[in-house]
DNA sequence: GGTGCAATTATACGTGCGTATAATTGGGCG
DNA sequence: CGCCCAATTATACGCACGTATAATTGCACC
C-alpha cells in the first residue's frame, strides 16, 4: 500500500492519451454509481477508483458535472447494445425470430441486472434538473424504441405506420417495466419466467407467436441454474 | 425575513403533537427529492421547508435515514392510492369498468407526474444499498400488483389462478413503462395517446375490450386541452 | 399562577465535498 | 542528450453536510 501517500516522494505516474483517461473515468463513476448511488459517485472516489489523483478530473473535465453528463451517454449506449447486438445476430430472413432475441435478451443478463437499474434510476431521477441529461434521455430513448419499431415493421403482416408506432411503444413499456420488475426484485421470480412472460406478451401484443421462434435465442444458462 | 436569525430574541414557535411534526418533516422531504433530486433533501432544507429548525430533526428521527426510510412508505401509498379509488369509483358489477379505470387513472395526472417519477426514480436507485428499502419497495410493488391481479380475476372468463399471475406481472409491467416514458418525456406524445394505447394494450394482453367502459372514466379535460 | 418537563431552538464540531492553483515529472522531439 | 510542455500530483480553501449537545420556552397540570 505504498499508492496512497507521498511518504518520501511524490506518486510516478503513466502519461496516457486523453482517450484512454476520459474513459477511465467515466468507467469508474459509473461503477461507483452503481454501486453506492449517486452519492457515492464523489470526485475523490472517482479518481482513487480510475487510479488517478483527483486533480486530474479537472484537467479532463471542467466540473464534476460535465463529468456525470458524457457518463450517461455510456450507460444507455450499453445498455440497449446487447439488446440491439442479440437481434443482429439471428438471419435477417426471420424477422420473427430477430424480434424474440431482441425481447429475450432485454430480460437476461447482463442486461437484466441490479447493478444497471440502480444507475439507470439514479440518472432518471436527476432528469428533472438538468436539460441537457433529459436531452440525452429522450434521444436514448427513441433509439431503442426506434429499432423495436423497425423490428416490428418487418414481421410479415400489412404495413401500417400508426399502428407500428402505437405497438411499439406499448412493448417498449413492457420491456421497460419487466425489466425494473426483474432487475429490482430477483428472487420474486422464477428463472426465466421474465422471460417467458415478455415474449409471450409481446407476440399477444402484435399477434404473432415468439413462442417458437425464442427457442433459437434461449441460452442453456437461462436454464440450467 | 425576520424568520432566519436570532435577532434580538429566540425564534418563537409552537408545540405540535408528535404525528403531525413526523408527517410534516416527511412531507418536506419528499418535495425536496421531487424538485431538486435525493441531493437536494438536507436536513437543514428539510427543517426550512418544514418550518422548523435542523436540531428538531433529530428530535423525531435518529438519523436521516430514518426519515429516509420513512418517507417512502408514503411516496408509494401516495401513487398507487389514486388508481385504486379510481378503480374503487366504478361499481362492482362491472369488472370490465374497473380494470379500465385502474389502467387509465395511472397514466394521467396527478399520478403521471415529472415529480413522481424523480421521487421514484431516486428511492428506485438507493434501493442496492438499504435492505429496509428493498422490503419496502418489494410490499408496495406486491400490493399493487395485487390489486391489479384482483381486477384480472374478477373478469367475466374462465378461471385460471396461473394465468391470472402471468398476466397481472405483465399489465402491471406494461403500466409501469408507460407511466415512466410518460413522466420522462411528456411532449413525446399527444394528449390521452399513452392512455389509449395503455386501455388498447391491456385489453389485448387479456382478451377483453377495454375501450368501451374506457369511457367512462375518460375525462372531458383530457380530450380538450 | 407557579412548576416541571418535553418540545424546540441555538451553537458548535468534525468530516468530506467540489474547486482552485502551484509544484513536479514523464516522455516525445530536435 | 537535454529541452520543453503537457500530463499529473500535491496542497489548500471555503462551504455544506450530518451529528451532538446545551440552553430556552411553550404549555399542560395541579
Amino acid at each position: 500500500m505504498a499508492e496512497a501517500g507521498p511518504a518520501g516522494g511524490r506518486r510516478p505516474f503513466r502519461r496516457e492519451g486523453e482517450d484512454k483517461r476520459r474513459d477511465d473515468l467515466i468507467a469508474a463513476a459509473l461503477a461507483l454509481v452503481a454501486e453506492g448511488g449517486p452519492g457515492a459517485a464523489t470526485v475523490r472516489a472517482i479518481a482513487l477508483r480510475a487510479g488517478v489523483t483527483p486533480g486530474l478530473i479537472r484537467h479532463y473535465f471542467a466540473t464534476k458535472d460535465d463529468l456525470t453528463r458524457a457518463a450517461y451517454g455510456h450507460v444507455m449506449a450499453r445498455m440497449t447494445g446487447a439488446a440491439v447486438a442479440a437481434a443482429a445476430a439471428v438471419p435477417e430472413d426471420d424477422p420473427v425470430g430477430r424480434l424474440a432475441a431482441f425481447v429475450g435478451a432485454n430480460l437476461r443478463p447482463p442486461v437484466l441486472d441490479p447493478r444497471s437499474l440502480s444507475l439507470w434510476a439514479a440518472y432518471l431521477s436527476a432528469l428533472g434538473q438538468d436539460a441537457a441529461l433529459r436531452a440525452a434521455h429522450e434521444a436514448a430513448y427513441l433509439a431503442f424504441r426506434d429499432r423495436l419499431q423497425a423490428l416490428i415493421a418487418a414481421l410479415p403482416r400489412p404495413a401500417d405506420a400508426a399502428r407500428d408506432r402505437r405497438e411499439a411503444i406499448a412493448c417498449n413499456a413492457l420491456l421497460d417495466g419487466l425489466w425494473i420488475e426483474g432487475a429490482s426484485w430477483p428472487e420474486g421470480f422464477g428463472t426465466g419466467e421474465l422471460e417467458e412472460i415478455a415474449l409471450r406478451s409481446v407476440g399477444r401484443l402484435l399477434g404473432v407467436d415468439l413462442g417458437r421462434a425464442a427457442h433459437n435465442g434461449m441460452t442453456e444458462e437461462g436454464r440450467t441454474r
